[in-house]
DNA sequence: GAACGCGTCAATGTATGCATTATTTTATTT
DNA sequence: AAATAAAATAATGCATACATTGACGCGTTC
């Protein structure tokens, strides 16, 4: 959401609520009237109300009539849909960027996001892999430029926020994710955009199946 | 929006407004303050507020402080931006339909609007023509069954219509766009799913080519 | 003890009120 | 007449009020 105007009653209610949410606080399936969420805010239920709105449009909780808000739980079937999504998507921004030939300087970001996952999977620390891991992946769609795609991609990543950190601890290391990275980086570099659609596709393919495979054997149903 | 629930006034108010907006009795560019529109719609602001802000999200109007709402024009910008996830996606979607075989009778609706849009060529029909075209696209996605590519792409197309409606008039008569998709239909139905993708995906790049060609050629800034 | 109906409670949906503040108008000065 | 200042206007952001209506508890009936 474009809240980068003046800090307001409905944007603080909107970023406190994502963040109890991302972060798990208002965990899966939770569930709360509005007035109780106001009073929780310190502010009447009208920007609540409205922050509420948004994040339901955005697809992190449901409204129900009488019941109040709900946190939406994610299941294996929505990790399917969104990174069907994905896994069409990237690929083709990376394949559009590179046959732009990006300059070194622009690239310089994404090779830093690359370098910190390297270091970071070196140094064995999930939580600075999986951050520079999500800086790669925003990096590149803003170097496309497509801004309605960034947006929405950004929606299916808050979606899928959860669930990954969850996953995140429960495979192996990210290995071969890194060195997709660092792989892609480079066709882009060398301006080759069907190689750098080909091993983006599959970095995404496998990323899904690894992730649906751990929701099905850990029975994780939603999260 | 899913408001397929109780009427209510809120409802009333976004299904209004964007039919208003849709047929352009509301065109890109006008604005109107909240009390002026909850005026007119008979109720009192706050509805007219949260179908606002409903509306906002979707990237159809914009909420501008002590000015209230303008309808958001589109541009050739706007319109490439979208045709780039209209041809990654639907794509996509349309080999994974092919791969599945889908039975004759799942096929019947897609079969149906093909032959409609086969028909309304014919009869030189241009609006049953792209109502006809709107109800494959539409079909397609829900046989595949992401909800949320479906939803999306939704918002998508609820942004390009105008554009679409203006430029179907001026370009000749869409005989390739109506072949295009009796090809693809077969190609699912043969349940081959690369040459169902490849076809789509010219579909959709000439589509796009066209329709910018169009918005050049003609210095159509915003519509 | 289960099914049913009634009354209470509470949450939503909507209207209204109000302070704040940007914008426009009017008045004043040079 | 242009520039400036002051006053009036109006829209938003938010709080509050209120009617409606579903949910729930409780007692009654079978």
């Amino acid at each position: 959401m474009a809240q980068s105007s003046k800090p307001t009653r409905v944007s603080d209610a909107y970023t406190q609520i994502k963040e109890e949410i991302r972060s798990a606080r208002m965990p899966p399936g939770y569930q709360a009237p509005e007035p109780e969420i106001a009073l929780r805010l310190g502010m009447s239920r009208t920007p609540v109300r409205e922050a509420l709105i948004r994040l339901e449009i955005e697809g992190l909780v449901e409204l129900i009539p009488r019941r109040g808000a709900r946190v939406l739980p994610i299941q294996a079937s929505d990790m399917a849909e969104i990174y069907e999504i994905l896994t069409a998507m990237e690929p083709e921004a990376a394949a559009a960027l590179a046959g732009r030939r990006p300059t070194e300087a622009a690239l310089k970001p994404l090779e830093e996001a690359t370098a910190e996952m390297e270091a970071a999977l070196e140094a064995r620390d999930l939580d600075v892999w999986a951050e520079a891991d999500d800086r790669f992946h925003h990096l590149l769609l803003e170097l496309h430029g497509n801004r309605r795609l960034m947006e929405y991609i950004g929606l299916l990543n808050d979606q899928a926020h959860r669930a990954r950190m969850v996953t995140l601890r429960m495979r192996h290391l990210p290995e071969k994710s890194t060195a997709d990275h660092r792989a892609i980086l480079e066709h882009i570099r060398a301006g080759d955009p069907d190689a750098a659609r080909t091993a983006f596709r599959q970095h995404r393919q496998r990323a899904a199946q690894e992730l649906l495979a751990i929701l099905e054997n850990y029975r994780l149903a939603n999260l």
